[in-house]
DNA sequence: CTGAAAGCGCTAACAC
DNA sequence: GTGTTAGCGCTTTCAG
């Protein structure tokens, strides 16, 4: 492990001079330099980045924070790892690594803010958080902790966010079940998640508004957890009274879920109910039918989550608020409302 | 951010003592350590990993190295996903962050070994590399950098590494195969993954030897890329002389986008041909018919790698090798030899 | 243009 | 039991 004295030792220089190479600045003579860039290739040397941390006080890494990424590791996770995707493309590019920083802990005692009281990290994202503690937010307020939320609308002024649009998807989901002639409306969702999972939160406060605008109502299918959505909405849907013919879905793999479970009783989609997703996930485009759903631009807001902390890191000390469009991805599970 | 020493004045200690507190060593009287405990909660002070680190030289953060983890932020994932859970779940368990770095530039460019250099983390786990330089496997083993290497054998004796037994399970998914009547195979690659991709290679290659000593042959249909896999396989299989009636592929996303493409053909599957995967990705337990695969114990993978890793970094000097069996997950994707 | 000194926050070795 | 000194590798004044 070459250190910088090591460098200024065979090239016949003082440490600092080599400093100075390391980072392109002060007055270097050209043949000095050369000498030392010799000797840096020749030991392998490394700038040690917990002792440049140490004295500049920052990383160049930046925390990925979620209380619940892989508690479903096979599973539910296009979603996050998408997010993922896109922030360690745009971090690279702008030459920061990514440390993950994850829980299994009940929410409140999870420490969202581990990794950069510990100085891991200089800034944060966070992804699928649910609630964050008042507590944990006074602390983010105060010291000026940056932070990012990915997918959630965060009142603080302390705390930047970027989000969907879910109420317009949610709207244009709506008229188009509406245009085929549903009427009776039911949200997917789970229990567990729709009071943690903002998205889900969000979406089944905009049916239910948009279609009380329209004199229609809601009807509320949850299971207790995402994982039981292909055995426990099903049973719920066909213990109601009156059947909704139109389903919107929290996302996609609870709606693939219940369409299977449905399908066992033998009902099936499009002939007898509709369902739309979200997120867009591969496995939609393989069912039959493929499954109608709304496809987040995930890549892109984890690459704004980034750009938003570096500016952050900065200097700028606004908070941002910036919302992404989702887009209609047709499917074979939108179809006419039976006739019954 | 509170320091020993804000912590130290607080409690009207010197900082050595809140280091002894900290670290739960060295003698301190109960009254004191009670004291600064106190401080400790009230500053919210946290010990500056950068600085111990320094002072130490580990960091507890290992770094998962892929290059390619990415590139395909939104299809096939499933895999590296799975392994990255096994990761952070063990590292969080036991006390370490996980450092996420990856790479676009070609192979050679990529820096596999730049995050422990410069000292972010004290050692490496590689997903998906193909084949690592001889010059980086030289670095390897002349610093003693800890690396353990997931989903390939590694021959050099200072690498560990971590992989499922693939020749078993081909050898299976050919006999059973043959017991349905079949003789004529393929397999089902990718051109630019398949000599990237240790797992295609190995399955690639057990195939043909195992179809060799029953005295049977096996075409290979490669696509351009994974991407490509719907489009350009089912046209290089349609043009092909005489049709394999069993196919082999090389993972689970391959498989699907395959028999897509074939359905658009008018082929369907287990008519006209049989498949099977591997990895026993959910879409393709959604896919009509369901996809027979071989699943792996990723998680557990991801696991080992990790325990393997810190047993490394506590003195540990032996190469290790291990082998995790797949597991046949049935499908409807095997069906008798089509007459014709 | 180059070097010497100080200090980032922490821990190990050695006093008292 | 508690404090002092030195130093991890680096960068930032300040000198020469």
């Amino acid at each position: 492990m070459a250190t910088q004295k090591d460098v200024a030792d065979r090239a016949g220089v003082s440490f600092i001079t080599v400093s100075r190479v390391v980072n392109h600045l002060g007055n270097v003579k050209p043949e000095t330099r050369a000498r030392v860039e010799e000797a840096i290739r020749e030991l392998r040397y490394y700038p040690n980045r917990q002792a440049q941390a140490l004295n500049q006080g920052f990383t160049r890494t930046l925390g990925l924070v979620t209380p619940r990424m892989f508690d479903r590791p096979l599973f539910d996770n296009f979603y996050v790892m998408s997010l993922l995707s896109g922030v360690e493309m745009r971090g690279r590019e702008l030459g920061w690594d990514v440390l993950i920083s994850t829980d299994y802990d009940r929410r409140g005692a999870f420490d969202f803010l581990r990794v950069w009281h510990q100085r891991k990290v200089d800034g944060l994202i966070f992804v699928g958080l649910g609630e964050i503690p008042p507590q944990q937010l006074d602390e983010i307020a105060s010291k000026g902790i940056p932070v990012v939320v990915l997918s959630d609308r965060i009142a603080s002024p302390a705390v930047s966010w970027i989000d969907t649009r879910s109420a317009e998807a949610v709207a244009d989901a709506i008229d188009r079940l509406v245009a085929l002639g549903h009427r009776e409306f039911a949200f997917l969702g789970v229990t567990a998640d729709t009071d943690y999972n903002p998205n889900f939160r969000d979406r089944q406060r905009a049916a239910r508004e948009i279609l009380a605008a329209k004199g229609l109502g809601l009807e509320v299918i949850s299971a207790p957890a995402m994982f039981d959505a292909g055995e426990e909405t099903p049973k719920l849907y066909l213990a109601g009274s009156r059947k909704a013919t139109a389903i919107i879905s929290g996302n996609d793999s609870v709606a693939l879920g219940f369409m299977a479970g449905l399908a066992r009783s033998g009902l099936e989609c499009p002939r007898d109910y509709s369902i739309v997703g979200f997120d867009a996930e591969p496995s939609g485009r393989i069912h039959r039918p493929t499954l109608a759903s709304y496809a987040q631009p995930l890549v892109a807001m984890g690459q704004a989550a980034v750009t938003t902390l570096l500016d952050r890191l900065g200097g700028a000390r606004e908070k941002v608020e910036r919302t992404f469009p989702l887009e209609f991805v047709p499917g074979g599970s939108l179809g006419p409302v039976p006739r019954r």
